[in-house]
DNA sequence: GTAGTTCTGGTTGACAAGACCATAACTTAC
DNA sequence: GTAAGTTATGGTCTTGTCAACCAGAACTAC
C-alpha cells in the first residue's frame, strides 16, 4: 500500500523552499462530430502504466508556457490543427492515487474542432482513433487512470455550454447549413429538435449566424437544397436554442 | 535552485522518471454576504514576495489529500468553517512568472459560507479581513500574484450558478426569509428584483425552499414579519430565478 | 389613532417556445 | 416525361412564462 493518508511529519506551516513537488500534466479531451454522433480523440498508450489502454492525449507542462499554451501545443501536436475553434479549461483532477507512478496533478482541458486531419500517434501513443462518447459514457471502452470521468465531465460541460453560449458553431465547418448546426443539437443532447423552430430561434439571435447566399448541394437524398451560413460573432449573454424542457400538457397517448 | 523557466536540455518527449517538478498550491475564493454586499475573505500577506499585498488564502497541496480535501482543510484553517456549504472547484492558473520564486500551479476553489466564525491569521498571514468585492473588482484594492483575477472569475462564476444552479441559499443562514434570500441575488447580480415576482419563482420550484411555519422579527423599521424557510435539496436542472433581462433591447434587430 | 414599511397574493399583457401544417425545391424511380 | 420521397422553410396556433403593477395584510414608530 503506497497511501500514506496521513503523514504525521508533514508540518502545518510549510518553509516555501520546501514543497512537496508534483508533476503537472496538461491533458486535452478533443471532441468532434463525425457521421452524426460526438466522438472523442482517444490514444492508445504504449508504455506502462496503463499500457495498451485508451486514454486522452496530453503531456507534462513546461516549465515557461502557460497552460492555455500548453493545451494548444498538445492538440496540434495530436491533430494538426493549430487554431481551435473552442478550447477552454475543463478542471483539474489531482486525487493522490491516480497515477500509480508519482504525484501528479492533471488540468484537463476540452476542444472542439470541425474535422479532425491527420491523427497522429505520439511517442507515448501507440494508435489514435475517435471514438464515440457513448461507448465511454456506458463503459464499454475502459480509459486509463481517471480519464473516463474528465470525459464525463467534458461532455457534460458541452452539454450546458451548448445551452448557454451557443458554442455549436465550434463543431461545424467555416459554411455550415442549419440541418448541419442542429445536428450538433441532436447529437450532444440526444433530443430530436424541429427544424422550422429550430430555424426560427437560431435567427432570432441577430449575429450568430449570417447568411452566405449560397446554397449547399442537396444530399443523395435529395431535397431542397439548403442555404449556406458561416458564423457570426459569439454571444454576450442567453442562446438562442434551449434544452427541450418537457411540456406536462402535451398530449398523453400512452 | 530549484526555479529553471527555461531549461534548453527539456526535450520534446519527456522521459517520465524526469518531468519538471512544480509546486501546487489550492487557493480558496472565500466569499460571504455582509451587510447586504457581497464579500471576499482576504489575508494580508506576512511574507515575500508581495509582502503587505492583500491575497487569497490558500496553501501547498500535500501528496496524500485530493484537491477538494485540501480547498476543505485550508478554508477550516482560515475561517474555523468545517463543512462548506459551497466549495468547488474554479480553475488552474500556472503562468510561468505568476511567482517569482518558482513554478507554481494553483488550483483555486469558491466557497460560500453564510456567515465568518472567526477568522484566523496563519502562519504567511498577519490579518486577515473581509473587503467588499467591489473594491477588488474596481481595482482600489491590489491584490498579490494574479489573485485579482481569480477572484473576478469567482464572482462571475457566482453570477451565473446563481442562475443556473441556484447556490443562492449557500450564503444565508440555515433558516432566512426570502428578502434575506432576494437581497443575495440583488447584491450579486446588481439589480433590484420585484419581492412578489421573486417569491413567486422560488416557491414555483418545490423543495427548493421549505416553509418551517415560524416567523421572523420584524426589522427595526417595522413591516409585516416574513415567514422562515430553510434550504431544501438543490437543483437538478434550471433555476428559479433568472437574470433580468433587458426587454427594450430585445428588438433591435429587423 | 395615523403614517410608514414590509410581506404576500392577484391580475394583466407581452413575449417566448413547442406542436403542427403547408409549400417549395430538390432527388430518385419508373 | 410523371410520380413519389426528402429536405428546407415559412406560417399559424396554443400554451406557458415572466415582468410590471396593484391591493391588501401585518407589523413598528409616533
Amino acid at each position: 500500500m503506497t497511501t500514506k493518508t496521513n503523514d504525521p511529519r508533514m508540518p502545518a506551516n510549510y518553509d516555501p523552499s520546501e514543497f512537496p513537488a508534483f508533476a503537472v500534466t496538461v491533458d486535452v479531451v478533443i471532441l468532434t462530430m463525425s457521421n452524426k454522433r460526438l466522438h472523442v480523440l482517444l490514444v492508445r498508450r504504449g508504455v506502462a502504466p496503463f499500457e495498451g489502454m485508451w486514454a486522452i492525449p496530453g503531456g507534462f507542462k513546461r516549465p515557461a508556457e502557460t497552460l492555455d499554451e500548453a493545451a494548444k501545443r498538445e492538440l496540434a501536436e495530436e491533430t494538426g490543427v493549430d487554431s481551435a475553434s473552442l478550447l477552454t479549461q475543463l478542471g483539474a483532477y489531482g486525487d493522490p492515487d491516480r497515477d500509480p507512478r508519482m504525484n501528479v496533478v492533471t488540468i484537463a482541458y476540452l476542444a472542439a474542432i470541425r474535422r479532425v486531419g491527420v491523427v497522429v500517434a505520439g511517442a507515448d501513443a501507440a494508435e489514435a482513433a475517435l471514438i464515440p462518447v457513448s461507448e465511454v459514457l456506458k463503459g464499454k471502452t475502459e480509459l486509463a487512470f481517471d480519464h473516463a470521468q474528465i470525459v464525463r465531465d467534458a461532455v457534460e460541460r458541452v452539454r450546458v455550454d451548448l445551452e448557454l453560449r451557443g458554442i455549436a458553431t465550434a463543431f461545424v465547418g467555416p459554411t455550415f447549413t442549419l440541418a448541419e448546426l442542429r445536428a450538433v443539437y441532436e447529437a450532444v443532447w440526444g433530443e430530436q429538435l424541429d427544424g422550422a423552430n429550430f430555424r426560427r430561434s437560431v435567427l432570432a439571435e441577430s449575429g450568430w449566424v449570417i447568411p452566405t447566399g449560397r446554397r449547399a448541394r442537396p444530399g443523395s437524398t435529395g431535397g431542397k437544397p439548403a442555404e449556406l451560413y458561416r458564423a457570426g460573432r459569439m454571444w454576450k449573454k442567453g442562446a438562442p436554442v434551449r434544452y427541450p424542457q418537457p411540456n406536462d400538457t402535451r398530449k398523453e397517448h400512452e
